[in-house]
DNA sequence: GGTTTTTATGAAATGCATTTCAATACAAAG
DNA sequence: CTTTGTATTGAAATGCATTTCATAAAAACC
């Protein structure tokens, strides 16, 4: 007659003839243990098919072994601007704790307010947080940061935040696009994103930067309210038809938006790179194989991953690990 | 002087005179509590900063309260194919469960083998599991399945199966890409994509379905090693250089490779829509706007997520949830 | 007024593993 | 042969909430 009941430490500990303890010291790998001992209790716990009652663990030992990744599905659904940049962010994270044997709890609700950070970590749901993008809750994430609650940031690196943030030089990417744009003589740019994210709002500010080098330069910004691929669309084809003077460069936050920008001005016979340049973000894979082949900004997507949770590891360990800014760079194509 | 140590269920019990179990009953919503009962112990609960501890609860309740979806990263990175699709799913998915007040335990290590999901099962790691594309490891998933862990997977739906899959309509995929072929009178068709995987086997029977209704078609495989982008550009370039006869109609996998496939096949002058016919897969949003735009077989990925949980809470309820094949749809485009 | 029901609450048992501290056994040293 | 050190192992305390069962109090019924 099979067991009706999971075996419990207990069990094991009684059928290989070892206390409890022995069990628990074979089980996490400690050196205190006889070599014999050792194979008699794994014999045993593998014949009676024992596995461990992670919550008995984690309960006793203080800690939940686990780190929130906190990403903004709403605006990276129906549309999915949010690219694939950052699905290889999230892989990138989720092989790191992967190897430190973490689990990686994604987008836990109710994160959306300071108690709910306070209680999913109070309640030791996580020991630690991984926020994606801080979009326009960064004031949020300062008070999270106050609390003394582990946690690293993609976004915006802001020296002032209390918060340590993992991101690229969103800044020098809007300067290489702005160089860009003088090289080619444009003189009429059209900023394409929401500047109520930090990280967009300094690729803007590069971007100014950059148009200061000659007074000729005019910003116009098309600020985005939807990330919906369509969305993007269509308010970029109601600028076109509506602005006095047409764009001659367009800086957009993401190649996904550039794409999106692309089809709509192409409806009203404006073309890249014949009437305007382009440079868009991310470099997804994609957009070296769009017609016409579209020139971005490339982020080092690949470190980002394991960089966020290897800053996340030295919060853990009590340090406060410094900000990081990750170089980019421009990748020249078509557009 | 601050409290050293977090305040306990006991703590709060003392404090507002009430034993823990009532406590427990205000926590968890029980309607057995008089009504100055609850509010006086909510009161002590905020006042004392007390956040119960998620791993004693799961422990005596015996349940983890999440459930565990795995994914492969490995095809997803390095380009994407996995495309912005799998992040459309794996975001209704996280809703669903958000709604339900249940963890998202995002693709635990150790899934590739039984003991792996058998002991994440086991130690209560997870209540289930919601597996994103059965890939290549459909004889894994049928042992997971018999031995009665609930499951649901997205894929291929095979009635023949051990487990509860919901997918779309793949083989009807096939046929509809098929048929557009032979309206556009093409005879020389290239399938791009590996047999491997068990739902795209089944887009290329649907396609073969459609090819018998004319003998002249001749179907060719380009059978892809790599999910990244630039592999699958590389292998289709590749192909074109040395085929006998230039193929007058592509079916891709996804719109990735179909993105692939358009730059590759370009770059040796054979173009679409003039020179062939193509069909894409999973209407991603830049499908519509790439140059020219991608024809492609559309699925509801609005929906699937939502479905998937359901499904899962299904098993979860201890009844056997039955396959589900979502209905997919041709859409007309350029290419 | 006495009895049955309902409502509200508490005592004690339970879920399971880890860690500290003490004890034993055995080998090495003096 | 005693002393000291080392390697193994176990008893008991600990981490914290939920649930069953029993009891007390209040309300409803005859």
């Amino acid at each position: 007659m099979p067991r009706t009941t999971r075996p419990t430490m207990d069990d094991v500990a009684r059928i290989a003839k070892v206390s409890k303890p022995t069990v628990s010291r074979v089980l996490s790998g400690s050196p205190l243990v006889s070599a014999d001992t050792r194979e008699r209790v794994l014999a045993v716990a593998r014949e009676q098919g024992y596995a461990l009652n992670r919550h008995a663990q984690k309960l006793r030992r203080e800690r939940a072994n686990a780190i929130a990744v906190v990403l903004d599905f709403g605006s990276h659904r129906q549309g999915a601007i949010g690219d694939p940049f950052i699905f290889e962010l999230l892989a990138g994270i989720s092989e790191a704790l992967s190897v430190r044997d973490l689990d990686l709890l994604l987008s836990p609700s109710g994160l959306d307010t300071i108690d709910g950070f306070v209680d999913l970590y109070q309640s030791r749901g996580a020991d630690g947080f991984i926020v994606l993008g801080q979009g326009a809750r960064d004031a949020l994430l300062q008070k999270v940061a106050r609390k003394d609650i582990p946690m690293v940031v993609w976004g915006a690196v802001n020296e002032a935040s209390a918060y340590c943030a993992v991101g690229s030089d969103n800044s020098l990417g809007g300067r290489l696009a702005g160089e860009r744009f003088l090289l080619h003589d444009r003189r009429r740019w059209l900023f394409v994103g929401s500047r109520q994210h930090e990280e967009i709002r300094l690729r803007f500010e590069g971007l100014q930067e950059a148009a200061r080098k000659n007074s000729d330069v005019e910003i116009d910004v098309l600020s985005i309210e939807s990330m919906a691929f369509s969305a993007i669309h269509d308010q970029a084809n109601a600028y076109l038809k509506t602005c006095t003077v047409r764009p001659d460069a367009v800086f957009a936050f993401s190649d996904t938006a550039a794409m999106a920008v692309i089809g709509a001005f192409s409806k009203e016979g404006h073309l890249t790179p014949r009437d305007y340049s382009l440079v868009g973000y991310n470099d997804i894979p994609p957009a070296a194989h769009f017609t016409p082949s579209i020139t971005t900004i490339a982020q080092q997507t690949g470190v980002a991953g394991a960089l966020l949770v290897e800053k996340l590891m030295q919060a853990l360990d009590g340090s406060r690990p410094r900000s990081a800014m990750l170089p980019t760079q421009l990748v020249t194509r078509q557009t």
